[in-house]
DNA sequence: ACCTGAACACCGTTCAAGT
DNA sequence: ACCTGAACACCGTTCAAGT
């Protein structure tokens, strides 16, 4: 056995003297806290070796339980995959919880919920990319059941979340769709979001993007697809460079911990 | 050494007798050749198992080569996912080509390319997620120099076909933008197009998608983009639903591998 | 009942020996 | 010069033995 896990181990030596275990009231308890704490680790051993080099082995290792309990939690790695992106939504949609307090006209409050997406993106690059795994065979065919009910329910409540602003914009007079088109619209803003925050972390230095200027190029594509639907007031007639400056000020807690 | 190895073995022996091993012209052909060979094994094999599940093990057992010949060819199994990246791009830029074909005003055109795009990930989802697997540290990191470069120019010449279409829409004065905001307006296009084909192929079951009916919902979220940017004829003013039938016609031949 | 770690199949990569 | 496959470190998963 190489030299690699010993310097892992004792890297995360501080850990194991410093987490939480304050009185289980009783064995189921004692066991859901541990799993926190096993995901708790994993998430920092994701931040620090990337997704892709995340193993079974390398959480053994950096925690005091052996093979065996790791594998009571997780019945195989794309079972640990799951919770991690189970654990990764609940962080997005907290963040995105935080725009419906945000001041502002609805399509500002809805375009706040876009600037929690993207401030989650850069937060927690390894855990967004950890979502889209979460949707492949692989995790869809290995994970257990208990964990994949997990995922949707999360899934729903943020989809639902969404939903919301544009219901308020709905209501308000400012968006003039169909009820029923909500579902649509909502997810063309998702798909939107998503692929733009997944192309500027993951292909930065890709051409099309590269020679981009540093132009705030979110703004600019939710502009697309929110003035695309009418939603009033559009952006010739407003200036939402300016809201986006709000809403980051709205959000400073979380942006300083980009550092 | 279990015997699956020899099951995948078995099957490919087709592939063995039936591959064009056609009088190579020099040496540097023939390794050329041979590389497109076990790319076109890689890609079977990708097809069959899942990209998840690609070794460097599976590529050697099916195909007539050692290890050691593999990794000639590959520096590293990141090496050669980025081959396929390579591969799949020129198949994909095949598909948006045909799209310059297609008779129509400029903006439907701009809409064919999001067809191809669209019927690409239907026909190669495992070579569609490649692509962004590519672009993940892990590739960037370990793949070879020649390759990242190979990869960057096609990558280029996508985004320039891509922008292309814009142009067109500039010139015949359709689409009222600045010269400049051509490379905005074709990013926030290609993410649109990414984000929604991504999540259509890999969460089809969340809430978020399920519950939209056979609408065609690549369809409703380019028109909103379209219209966003104010791209002429509008689609409260033209059927672009019929636009999209015409296109599919014009890519029947590859819409028949769809089976 | 729950935990442990040895054991095994599989995988990525290297390199001495062969042609 | 190029090819081969044995060898090794690492990884996922299981399960007999221990508490």
């Amino acid at each position: 056995m190489g030299c690699w896990l010993n310097r892992l181990r004792e890297k995360y030596q501080r850990h194991c003297d410093s987490v939480d275990r304050s009185s289980p009231r009783n064995k189921a308890e004692k066991i859901l806290q541990r799993e926190q704490e096993l995901l708790q680790l994993a998430h920092q051993l994701v931040d620090e070796v990337g997704l892709n080099n995340l193993t079974m082995e390398k959480l053994v290792a950096v925690s005091p339980y052996s093979k065996g309990t790791i594998y009571n939690h997780f019945c195989c790695k794309e079972d640990l995959l799951a919770a991690l992106g189970v654990h990764s939504m609940g962080l997005c949609s907290e963040l995105m919880l935080k725009a419906q307090s945000f001041a502002g006209n609805s399509r500002e409050q809805a375009l706040a919920v876009h600037y929690a997406y993207h401030l989650y993106g850069l937060l927690e690059p390894a855990l967004y990319m950890c979502v889209l795994n979460c949707k492949t065979p692989s995790v869809q065919e290995k994970a257990s059941k208990q964990r994949l009910e997990q995922l949707e329910k999360v899934d729903k409540q943020i989809a639902q979340l969404c939903d919301s602003f544009f219901q308020k914009g709905l209501e308000d007079g400012s968006l003039r769709i169909a009820q029923q088109d909500i579902a649509y619209v909502s997810f063309a803003n998702w798909a939107c979001s998503f692929g733009t925050n997944l192309l500027l972390q993951n292909a930065a230095e890709s051409f099309a993007i590269s020679r981009l200027t540093e132009t705030n190029r979110v703004l600019f594509n939710i502009n697309l697809m929110f003035d695309g639907m009418g939603w009033q007031p559009v952006s010739t007639d407003y200036d939402y460079q300016q809201s986006w400056q709000k809403i980051e000020l709205h959000f400073a807690d979380y942006v300083a911990m980009l550092n």
